[in-house]
DNA sequence: AACCTGACTTCGG
DNA sequence: TCCGAAGCCAGGT
């Protein structure tokens, strides 16, 4: 039979993102790290690219590894941080999140927290 | 097919 | 604290 279709790290990343519960947010290298790879952060970035604007995906709650919002302001920084307030997450102006409150924790993890 | 880029991350100086 | 370099994956040119 056809090989199982072998999910690539981005099919694997779209699934994690979905996952993420609303009123939560999750950092690229967390959702790298759920895909399969901690370190390819960078195509986490690209996925969202290809899908922000034909998918559903929540890419409002992926942000920076600080907890803080990667788009530049007046590029869709506002709109992230208004989602995500519509949420219930508290964003600073400057799209700084609270990571101690909101971070998406999952528990099959326990690495990044340390 | 090759090279470059991307909402990143992490370490070293 | 700021700057620069290396590393990952997939798509576009």
């Amino acid at each position: 039979m056809k090989e199982s279709t072998p999910k690539t790290f981005t099919e694997c990343a779209i699934d994690v993102i979905k996952k993420i519960p609303r009123g939560r947010v999750a950092t690229y290298g967390q959702i790298a790290a759920l895909a399969g790879n901690p370190m390819a952060a960078r195509q986490i970035a690209w996925i969202l690219n290809s899908n922000w604007k034909c998918d559903k995906l929540p890419w409002q709650r992926i942000i920076g590894s600080k907890g803080r919002i990667s788009l530049p302001s007046g590029n869709g920084l506002e709109t992230q941080r208004s989602l995500l307030r519509r949420e219930g997450v508290s964003v600073t102006n400057d799209g700084a999140i609270d990571l101690d409150r909101f971070q998406w924790n999952p528990k099959k993890i326990s690495r990044w927290q340390a």
